[in-house]
DNA sequence: AATGTTTTTATGTGCATACATAATAATTTG
DNA sequence: CAAATTATTATGTATGCACATAAAAACATT
């Protein structure tokens, strides 16, 4: 038998994990032994445990050795992508529609996350989100406009501050809580739906180094489901 | 200017898109003029650029090129861990305890989803995973036990069969989903939360080849986050 | 026995080279 | 001129080799 190509060595390796021949936490060969049994180079070897190991399949240490994971974190890697591509994914017509567009003094939990002083200039965006002509989600925005001056002059009324801000504004890292949230009577009237419905929330927040560059909130309607795969 | 190991290309590949040296959808240079310029190896510009391909940031196509992603799908990587790990991680103590186990024929919802027929022998297990003394998640689980006949004999009285079956089940890959959901009365009553409150919840479907592992779904407190970056 | 030092070893990475592969561009052919 | 063919090219990957690095193990020292 030989696995002359890193997927190959990756398929069998999984499949001895998952067929329990190597088992939880327990030490595999070297990546020289395996190598020498799989009939390839030891860069092969070391490529395909690398993608295990970065999937979380693997623990892998110098020296120490590669063992089987003990407790497989299994890392569900969610699509985020801008919202006018989700809906057109789903094959539905994308619309979008403008709520509310102000500059405002930020809500003191926002001013925290945000990590910004309570004067300083923030725009507020509120925008639906519709998917053949049917709420899809509603997008609550506060952008620091001291990072980002051109937001100033954009209107957002036909093109999404979410979409706007990717294309037009750089950024470094940032951070995503998912949640649920029931709806209140405004969310609920805007998405079309009972109040107190279970909502999703995914809660977004963008920093370029230090500043933080904006803070979203995006709200599902209550069917709507984050599908992944592990 | 020198890059000479893979990280430090990347940082540098990074500092570019990010400061919009290289824009949207724009094709950036090649390895080998990438390499030139680093004053490094091609391999190790290909390792640098495949890294943040795989981040979404790049997409990449033989003999076309790698541009820079027009919309970057944002990858947000969900470790999902073993629940008592989870709540061990959060710095509380973990708690569990079985509120039913038993041979049930599962509503046709789950064996759709499962794709078993009707007479198919199924085990129902539900549960209560708790942190510092408080309700943290509901497990509402089944199991084929056609598949996995060793379920029978395990009482899951002081083990969670969501820990369990990760140890001793072999499997090839799940399905995930997450979505809101307004608690019932029993699960309300079992999360010591508001009737109608808004939970999280991740519903996960294991298969090992064909054949359905086990369908399970996992409801959150009302105040459950799960948070990740990007 | 407790502590510090050296050796060993498995993984991590870089490099030059070679060839594979897919997609495009150029060329030939009907 | 359109269609089929061939060449070109950027990425994808395999290989042997070298050396770096972290961590364990062995050893020496007090």
């Amino acid at each position: 038998m030989s696995f002359r190509d890193w997927q190959s060595v990756q398929e069998e390796v999984l499949r001895r994990i998952h067929a329990r021949e190597w088992r939880q936490g327990e030490l595999i060969p070297t990546e020289a032994e395996l190598a020498q049994e799989f009939g390839c180079a030891r860069t092969t070897v070391n490529r395909a445990l690398r993608a295990l190991a970065e999937a979380g399949l693997l623990d892998r240490k110098r020296k120490a050795g590669t063992r089987v994971a003990a407790a497989p974190v299994a890392k569900a890697t969610l699509d985020i992508a801008i919202i006018r591509q989700e809906v057109a994914a789903r094959g539905a017509k994308y619309g979008y529609q403008l709520i509310d567009r102000s500059m405002m003094r930020a809500p003191a939990a926002v001013r925290g996350a945000m990590q910004v002083t309570a004067n300083c200039k923030t725009l507020h965006v509120q925008a639906l989100h519709m998917a053949n002509a049917t709420p899809y989600a509603l997008e609550d925005r506060w952008i620091d406009c001291e990072v980002v001056p051109q937001a100033l002059v954009e209107p957002f009324d036909t093109i999404s501050a979410n979409e706007w801000l990717l294309q037009h504004v750089p950024y470094t890292h940032g951070d995503i809580a998912i949640s649920a949230k029931a709806a209140d009577a405004d969310e609920a009237a805007h998405l079309c739906c009972p109040e107190q419905a279970a909502l999703l929330a995914i809660d977004r927040l963008t920093w370029d180094g230090t500043r933080a560059v904006t803070k979203v909130r995006l709200l599902f309607r209550p069917e709507h489901e984050l599908r992944t795969e592990l």
